[in-house]
DNA sequence: CTACAACTTCAACTTAACTTTAAGTCAAGA
DNA sequence: TCTTGACTTAAAGTTAAGTTGAAGTTGTAG
C-alpha cells in the first residue's frame, strides 16, 4: 500500500524534521503541497527527497535563503535527475573545500600564535585587525586608523 | 602621556569594537570596569587584550559564553601571563583540528555522493539520518526507528 | 560658563530557524 | 456516532550577539 501523497505528520516522521519545521519550510517556498477538501496538507513523495537535501545543504553550513536558491531549479513533483544532484553537490563540495582551506589558515596562525607566546601580539596574525574585520557583516569590526600596536603597548 | 584608564569610547576604537558591544559583554562579565565619579566607565588597559581574546576566540567559533569560562581563569587587571595563553590557544587550536577533521570528514562522504549521483541514496552517507542527527540540541532531529530506506525508495 | 561630544540606562528591535501555544477543524477506528 | 489523534492558522516565544533609540547626565574645550 504505497501512498503517493503524504501527509504532514508521515513525511515529518520519515524525513526526521518537525511538522513545524515543514510548515516553516513551505512558507519559505522550500517545498511545496496540494490541500485536501478538508485544508490539510499532501506532499508528493519527491518531498521527501528535498527534505534530505535541505538537512544536507544545511549540514554544508547553507541557509535556507541559499538553499532556497539552489532548490529553486528542481522541480518540486519529481526526484531530481542525475545531473541535477552532480551540478548541486560539487559546487556544495567547492564551497566545504573552501571553508576547510579558511579554516586551516585559521589553525596556522594560531599556531603560530602559540609559538610567540603572543606576549608581542605583533607578530600575530590572529590578532591583526585587517585580518579579523573581513569577517561578517554584522559584530563587531575594526575602524579605519586602528592598529594592533594598540594591543602591544605595555 | 599614557592612560591607564580607557573611557569606553577609547576602547572602541582601539579594540575595534562597537561601544554597544562592550556594554554588553560586560554584562555578560566578559570584561570589567570601574567607575568615575560621574558614573562612566574606565577600562584597565588590560581589557584590550581581553578584547582581542574574545575576537580571537570568535574567530575560532567560540560563543561568547564559552569564551566567559576562558576567560574566567584570566585576571580582568593584568595581561595575562605567557601560559595562560600558551593554555588557551593550545586547546583553541585542538578545537579548530576537531573542527576541520569534521568539515574534511563531511567533504569526503560528498565526493562519495557525487561519484554515486545520490541516485541510490542508502550509500550515501551524508543523506543518512543516524550521521546528521549528531547534530546541534535544537532544530530537526531524526526520530528513532527512522531508516534512510524511506528516502531511497522509488 | 556654555556648548557639545561623549557618556549613562533601559527597553525595544534585529536575524535565523524554528518551536510553542491557543483555539479550532478533520479523519478514522470502535 | 463518538472519541481521539492528527491536522489547521496566527501570533508569540526562543537564542545569540549585539544594535538602536530615547531621554537624560557628564566632561571638557573654548
Amino acid at each position: 500500500m504505497v501512498m503517493d501523497w503524504l501527509t504532514i505528520g508521515e513525511l515529518s516522521s520519515r524525513a526526521g524534521v518537525a511538522t513545524s519545521a515543514l510548515r516553516f519550510y513551505e512558507t519559505k517556498g522550500l517545498i511545496a503541497s496540494e490541500r485536501t477538501d478538508g485544508n490539510q496538507r499532501r506532499y508528493p513523495r519527491a518531498t521527501l527527497r528535498r527534505v534530505a537535501l535541505i538537512r544536507a545543504g544545511q549540514e554544508i553550513g547553507l541557509s535556507l535563503s541559499e538553499l532556497s536558491d539552489a532548490l529553486a531549479t528542481l522541480p518540486h513533483e519529481k526526484t531530481p535527475t542525475k545531473a541535477d544532484w552532480t551540478k548541486l553537490s560539487r559546487s556544495w563540495r567547492n564551497r566545504l573545500d573552501a571553508q576547510i582551506q579558511e579554516m586551516i589558515a585559521l589553525r596556522d596562525e594560531l599556531s603560530d600564535c602559540i609559538g610567540c607566546g603572543c606576549l608581542s601580539l605583533k607578530s600575530c596574525a590572529i590578532f591583526n585587525p585587517g585580518d579579523a574585520a573581513s569577517d561578517l557583516g554584522t559584530g563587531p569590526r575594526y575602524l579605519l586608523g586602528d592598529s594592533s600596536e594598540d594591543l602591544v603597548k605595555r
